[in-house]
DNA sequence: AAGTATCCCAACCGCCGATAG
DNA sequence: TCTATCGGCGGTTGGGATACT
């Protein structure tokens, strides 16, 4: 026969996940990592099924995961490279770490489809919708819109659509007017610091400052606590790099951060 | 201030290829 | 080889937030 069930669906909990929930599902992974997301949910203790717990780690819980919103730069990356893959967004965020193919997707529909529409550039095709009046009308309307270089010149280059096109690493930076923003808004810097040591990278921006304090679970706790449900022990080594690597990336998003603040502050 | 429209995004749905049994 | 599920993906939507009248 086939496999098990991914879940039996019966009281099972849907729609927005709580604090409690969050904390349950980041505090189960940071010590047991991830090896079948069925059974992570009853593991954890939490009523929901494998794949919703997928679905909020990648988007939302990950250490790993950039907040803030797309530079233009990155909004002219994911144009360029939406016109040589489509709606294949996971491909797309690939090229973006830290951002989620959900975000990127969103995004695109929100936003970029909105922006293109209005200088008149099909964001199916990527063409001009009406080629007529883009002969007449001058290229400075495009320019004005922060579009990428391709869409100034008077015909779209072909060749970007290739698949073998050299996959280039993406210059991908934090972006700057995130950070700027929110200092120029009373940020504060003693709540953002408090939040810091309490691993707030990991955690929903929609969390409220009084949950936030409530947060205890630090990364290097994480690593130390006894982890119940590992066995073999070169399950342990694999483990603790893959909880290494979790603990360096939280703490280089920190630097990042707190380098901004410095220079923004 | 209240009602309505629009925007935004987290979460769900359903499909599909890979794969366990 | 076949069947049924898992994991991943893209499309869609519900509802909170914000803007507008």
């Amino acid at each position: 026969m086939g496999r098990q069930p991914c879940c039996d669906r019966v009281g099972l909990k849907r729609g927005p996940w709580t604090i409690e929930e969050d904390h349950k599902l980041v505090h189960f992974i940071l010590n047991n990592g991830i090896q079948c997301w069925r059974t992570i949910p009853k593991l954890a203790g939490l009523q929901r099924c494998g794949k919703s717990c997928r679905l909020r780690w990648i988007n939302y819980l990950r250490p790993d995961l950039k907040r803030g919103a797309l530079s233009e730069a990155e909004e002219d990356q994911i144009i360029e490279l939406h016109a040589r893959f489509g709606n294949r967004w996971s491909k797309i965020a690939s090229h973006f770490p830290g951002r989620t193919d959900n975000e990127i997707k969103n995004h695109w529909n929100t936003r970029i489809k909105k922006k293109l529409k209005q200088v008149g550039i099909d964001p199916l095709t990527h063409k001009p919708i009406d080629q007529e009046k883009y002969q007449q009308e001058p290229d400075d309307t495009i320019m004005e819109l922060n579009l990428p270089n391709h869409y100034k010149t008077e015909t779209y280059d072909k060749s970007n659509e290739a698949e073998n096109c050299t996959e280039n690493a993406t210059d991908f930076s934090v972006s700057n007017n995130a950070y700027h923003n929110m200092l120029s808004e009373n940020f504060d810097v003693d709540l953002w610091n408090k939040s810091c040591k309490t691993m707030s990278n990991c955690y929903s921006p929609t969390l409220s400052l009084e949950a936030e304090e409530s947060i205890k679970f630090s990364t290097v706790s994480a690593v130390t606590e006894s982890s119940s449900n590992i066995a073999p022990a070169e399950e342990q080594d694999s483990l603790q790099q893959w909880m290494d690597s979790i603990f360096s990336c939280a703490v280089n998003q920190l630097e990042e951060d707190l380098f901004f603040l410095r220079k923004y502050n």
